[in-house]
RNA sequence: GCGGGAGUAGUUCAACGGUCAGAACGACGGGUUGUGGUCCCGUAGAAGAGGGUUCGAUUCCCUUCUCUCGCCCCA
């Protein structure tokens, strides 16, 4: 058998056109993050085993974490997530760090999953968190990041739908219910679910977890049109920077277990891409784990494979062009004494990819099309001669025959 | 971990229990070594693997592998 060329299961192979998508992405979020004052870091792709044992959830520290003992005997993992090794971060300079602080990532991270539609075992996601500040102005700002990169994608309002929840909120109506610790967390899990059930197959799960009255009172607190205060005033917040597509929804929990108050997930409305797209929330015991004062923060992580889907499903990702602009095509043997004409333009700016291959020119010219430059430079001896060279725009179909400082204003016009 | 679907040229697909498994697109080359995306001609290129049924299997059956969609969970 030889060799496969397929990369690894669940795992993607960026060739330059997927390139061309990530970057403009990546970009698109750089920019929007940072006009909010969001700083970038990075972190190791591997740490320690244990730091995703304390607090991330079981079934991704169980089942879906890579993870291998090192020759040093050390049992690390590669990351699934990348809020623990930020808030480890935060806590090693917990006392030197200027709060509120504002840090953005976007690192690949690796979970051993069954591949399926948006979902693969890698994926880039964004994180943006800000520490150091427990008021609602937080949550605010950070659904408000969210809420503005899709915008700067294209997207409109109708396109989906920010849901959001406070999970101390429905500890308190939890709590209210009398229900032992356990009972609280399965139901927690099941209320997650909630949105995927029957609602009749819902009521008789939850009146089998605790009993009917309970799961009475629980259902009235579910329906509630209500939001809790803290929500109420996220709402208004939201309302009044024009985001109109927030709602109070009971149901949304998220799925790590660290979070602890404001929680929200935003959810495509693409009927066929129905799904959560990404989320966050306020994770304020985290920092502390790590032995040092508690730092309250709140965040959110966005996916790149759901963004994409989402992105593609609504038609907003635009043409892209490649990072070459120019193809040279060289008449007859003049390789050496064109090299002068294409370092200026080079130096002028321009990325250039020169034929060398000494083909005939129809051939030369069906690659620079494939290829995807926009536009094509002849250099001939003639031209060389003139000091003048024929440059050609492959999409208007026209040829014009320029001195090199023109055939840098030209293309720069376009 | 559980369930559905699919594996045929590089890609997307087709036909067929029995001559040489076809096509389109793509690749490469040619159509007078100074001009592409239209046109003409040519060349190369395929049954995931293993087993069974059969005179004969790409076709039917089983196993396995891979991909894919869904469930679980999540981004």
């Amino acid at each position: 058998m030889p060799l496969s060329t397929k990369a690894y299961k669940g795992a993607r192979d960026f060739y330059p056109e997927d390139m061309r998508v990530r970057k403009y992405m990546f970009a698109v979020l750089r920019r929007v993050v940072e006009s909010f004052g969001y700083q970038e870091y990075d972190a190791p792709f591997l740490e320690a085993f244990e730091l995703y044992a304390a607090k991330t959830g079981d079934e991704i520290v169980n089942e879906q974490l890579y993870s291998f003992t090192d020759k040093g005997g050390r049992k690390v993992a590669i990351r699934p997530e990348m809020t623990p090794s930020v808030s480890r971060m935060v806590a090693g300079r917990r006392q030197e760090l200027a709060y509120p602080l504002r840090w953005y990532s976007i690192p690949n991270l690796w979970r051993y999953e069954r591949p399926q539609r948006g979902r693969l075992r890698e994926h880039y996601q964004l994180n943006v968190d800000l520490f150091g500040e427990a008021g609602i102005s937080a949550d605010f700002e950070i659904i408000l990041v969210a809420d503005k990169i899709l915008k700067a994608f294209g997207a409109g309002p109708d396109m989906y739908e920010i849901k959001l929840n406070s999970r101390k909120a429905m500890d308190g109506s939890l709590k209210s219910l009398e229900l032992s610790e356990d009972q609280v967390s399965s139901l927690v899990k099941l209320i997650d679910k909630k949105s995927k059930m029957e609602s009749s197959d819902f009521t008789s799960a939850v009146a089998e977890q605790i009993g009917q009255p309970k799961a009475e009172q629980l259902s009235s607190y579910l329906e509630g049109k209500m939001p809790p205060e803290p929500v109420e005033r996220l709402l208004n917040l939201l309302n009044n920077s024009g985001v109109n597509n927030a709602v109070y929804d009971p149901s949304v929990v998220r799925g790590f277990d660290y979070y602890s108050d404001i929680v929200f997930e935003v959810y495509d409305k693409n009927p066929d891409n129905n799904r959560s797209m990404f989320g966050g929330g306020r994770y304020d015991g985290l920092v502390g784990l790590f032995g040092v004062e508690p730092v309250p923060t709140v965040g959110f992580g966005m996916g790149d494979v759901t963004l994409r889907n989402f992105l593609e499903g609504h038609n907003l990702l635009p043409e892209l062009k490649t990072e070459t602009d120019v193809a040279v095509i060289l008449i007859g043997d003049v390789f050496i004494k064109a090299q002068p004409v294409i370092e200026s333009l080079r130096a002028g700016g321009l990325n250039l990819a020169v034929d060398s291959t000494g083909r005939k020119l129809d051939v030369q010219l069906k690659h620079a099309v494939k290829a995807g430059a926009p536009f094509v430079i002849f250099i001939g001896e003639q031209e060389l001669a003139e000091g003048q060279y024929k440059l050609r725009d492959l999409a208007k179909s026209e040829e014009t025959k320029l001195p090199a400082d023109k055939i840098l204003e030209a293309i720069k016009r376009a």
